[in-house]
DNA sequence: ATGAAAGCGCTAACAA
DNA sequence: TTGTTAGCGCTTTCAT
C-alpha cells in the first residue's frame, strides 16, 4: 500500500502551517507568491493528494457524479446507454470529479438507489438518462434539493427547475424523411412506438412535419409497436402489405429499422435478403449504433459525447459556485448518416 | 438537501451512546438482542444510513471499487467491456461496493490514474480489463501492495500473486472448429490478430488443436490481422483467393468476422451479399456481440456478467477478512451461439 | 454489555 | 499573510 502524505507532511516540509498548504490548494490567491511555490514544490516533491473523504467531511462535497449504468439491453438501444457514459467519465475527470456507477431497475427501485447513495456516498449530483412523461425521479431529486440534471428533456414540464440536455428527435426523423424525399419517394412510412412516450411521440412528428412540407398526409402509413427486431418486422410486413405503394421506411430507433429491413430491401447492395422475394424499400433508423453501422444502416446519429459534456458541464457550473443560476434548456440538432440502406 | 441523520442522533433516540449503535450496525454479536433489536428500529425509523467518508477517515476502507471505462470503440468489441461494467456493478452493490469509474488510454496512464485514484478516492481495489504479455498495470499494483483482479490471465506469470478471472478462448475456438468439422467442412481457416497478443494466440491455439484432433495441419490457412472491419476483409479476401478450397472461417473477433462475411456467404438465407458472387463460406466470430445477433453471425459467446461476479466475489473476499488468502485462478469455459452463417 | 476518549485528514472561522 | 482552534461522523482503544 503507497504511504500515505498528508497535509501535515507537507506543511512541515515546507515549513508551514497545515491551513497555509490548504489555502495554497484551494485559495491561492491569498498566499504569497513565493509561500505558494515553495509549497506547491513540496506538494510535487511528496506526490501529496487530498483525501477526499477528509476534504468532504469538512466541506460536505464529495466531487463525485452517480450514473446509473443499465441492465444489459438487447445490446442495440443500450450502446447509446454505454457512449454516455464513456463521455460522462471523461468530462467528469476534467472538470474533477469521478462518476459513480448504479444499477436500478423501475423509478421507484432508482429513488431508493439516490436514498441508499446519498445517505452514503453522497454524490455531489445526479445524472438522469432516458426521462418520461411523469417521471418520479426528477420529482423525488428536485423535491429534496439535490442537484440533477437529464440527458432527455422534462416533458412534462415546460418550465422545469432543472438543467437538461437532449437532441432534437424530430429534427432527426424530419431531416431523414426529407433525405428520402428528395431521393424520390412519396410514400414514406414511420415505425414507431406507442403514443404517450415522449420520445417516441417526437420522433413520429419530425416525420409527419416533413410529409406537411410538401403536402403529403400521414394517414395509414405508420405503425407503433414496442422496440424490437422482431416487433419491428411484424410491424413493417403489416404495413408494407396494407400499402404496396410504400418505398421507404422512417423507423424510431436502429431495432426496428433491422426488423424492417428484413422485409424490405434497399437500392443497391442486398442487405438482408431473406428467402422470399422482397420489394426495394429504403429504410432508414435512429442512433446510428454499430449494428446499424455494420449492415449498412442509415441512420439518425445523436450526439452523445456532447451530450454528455453538456450535462456534466451545466452541473459543474451550478456546484462549484453558481447554485443559484436558472436553469438551463439544451436541445443539440442530431445528424444523419447515410448508408445503403436509404 | 436531505437532513442528515448521524450516528448521534440515532443514539440519543435510542437511549444508548454512539458506540452502541456503531457496535449494532459492525459487530451486532457483542450487543446485546435487546438493545440491538431497539437501536435497529430506531435506524430503520430514522433512515439512518452510516456516512462513507467518516467511515473510511476511521477504517482507511472506501468500499469503493474502481474500473475502466473504455473510450469509444468501433461499438463491435467495445461491447464486451460495457457488459462486464454492468455485471460489475450489479454484484459489487450485493456486496456493499460501488464502482467508481475512470479513463485511461494506455498502461501509463493508466498507472497516473491509478496513483490519483488512491491519493484522492482512495479505492479499496482496482479490477482491470484486457491483460495483455508484460502489463506494466499489473506490476504497478503489485508493488504497492493495491488490491486488485484482472479479467484476464497473467499471461506473462503462471503463478501470478493476483487473483484473475478469464473465459478460455481456445477452448471456444475449439468448439467453434469442432462445430464445422461437424457439419463436413474440412478446409477451415482462421482469421485473427498478430502473433504475441495472448488472447489472440490462445484463440489461434484452440482452432489448431482442434483440426489437430482429426489430423489436419493449419499451413496456409490462417490470416492474421488488426481487429477491424477492413482488415478481415481484406484477409479473409486474400485467404480464399489463394486456397479456393477453403470452406469455412473462424475468425478471433466479431469484427473480423463481419469482414469476412463481406467476402463469404453463409449456408442458409444470403446475409451480406455484396455485388459480386460468393463463394458458401461459413463464418464464426467471437464474443456474440450485438452486431452477431443482428446480422445471424455464429459467435463463441463469453459468459461475462459470471466474469464479473467471479471477479468481485474473489475481491470482495479478500477486502473483507481474507486479506492473506493466496491468489485463485478462474478459467470460464465459452459457449457456441450457432446462427444462420455457420 | 456499554460508555468515554481520541483521532482519522481536512478546511471554515478566527486570531495573530 | 500566516497560524491556531475546532470539529465534520465515525470506529478503535480502553475503561467501566
Amino acid at each position: 500500500m503507497a504511504e500515505k502524505v498528508t497535509i501535515a507532511d507537507v506543511a512541515r516540509a515546507a515549513g508551514v502551517s497545515r491551513q497555509t498548504v490548504s489555502n495554497t490548494l484551494n485559495t491561492p490567491e491569498v498566499v504569497r507568491a513565493e509561500t505558494r511555490r515553495r509549497v506547491l514544490d513540496v506538494v510535487e516533491e511528496l506526490g501529496y493528494r487530498v483525501n477526499q473523504a477528509a476534504r468532504q467531511m469538512r466541506t460536505g462535497r464529495s466531487r463525485l457524479i452517480a450514473a446509473r449504468i443499465d441492465p444489459e439491453q438487447d445490446g442495440i438501444n443500450g450502446s447509446v446507454g454505454d457512449r454516455f457514459l464513456h463521455g460522462l467519465t471523461e468530462t467528469a475527470a476534467r472538470e474533477g470529479y469521478r462518476v459513480l456507477l448504479y444499477t436500478a431497475d423501475g423509478d421507484d427501485a432508482e429513488t431508493a438507489a439516490f436514498d441508499d447513495l446519498l445517505g452514503a456516498y453522497e454524490p455531489d449530483a445526479f445524472v438522469l438518462m432516458a426521462t418520461h412523461h411523469g417521471d418520479r425521479r426528477t420529482s423525488w431529486l428536485a423535491e429534496r434539493g439535490v442537484p440533477f440534471v437529464t440527458f432527455g428533456r422534462a416533458w412534462s414540464d415546460p418550465a422545469a427547475p432543472h438543467c437538461w440536455v437532449d437532441v432534437d428527435g424530430a429534427a432527426g426523423t424530419e431531416a431523414a424523411t426529407r433525405h428520402l424525399l428528395a431521393q424520390g419517394h412519396r410514400r414514406i412510412g414511420f415505425l414507431g412506438w406507442p403514443e404517450g412516450s415522449g420520445v417516441g411521440d417526437d420522433r413520429r412528428e419530425g416525420w409527419r412535419r416533413a410529409l406537411a412540407e410538401v403536402g403529403l398526409g400521414v394517414t395509414g402509413l405508420h405503425r407503433e409497436t414496442e422496440d424490437d427486431v422482431a416487433p419491428g418486422e411484424h410491424a413493417a410486413r403489416d404495413l408494407l402489405d396494407r400499402d404496396p405503394g410504400i418505398t421507404a421506411l422512417v423507423c424510431a430507433s436502429d431495432s426496428l429499422a433491422l426488423g424492417a429491413l428484413h422485409v424490405a430491401r434497399a437500392p443497391g447492395p442486398a442487405w438482408l435478403a431473406g428467402g422470399q422475394s422482397h420489394r426495394p424499400v429504403a429504410v432508414v433508423g435512429f442512433d446510428d449504433t454499430p449494428v446499424a453501422k455494420a449492415i449498412g444502416l442509415t441512420s439518425v446519429r445523436q450526439p452523445i459525447a456532447e451530450v454528455a459534456s453538456s450535462c456534466l458541464r451545466l452541473l459543474a457550473t451550478r456546484l462549484d459556485g453558481g447554485a443559484g443560476a436558472p436553469p438551463e434548456y439544451l436541445l443539440l440538432p442530431p445528424s444523419l448518416v447515410v448508408r445503403a440502406s436509404g
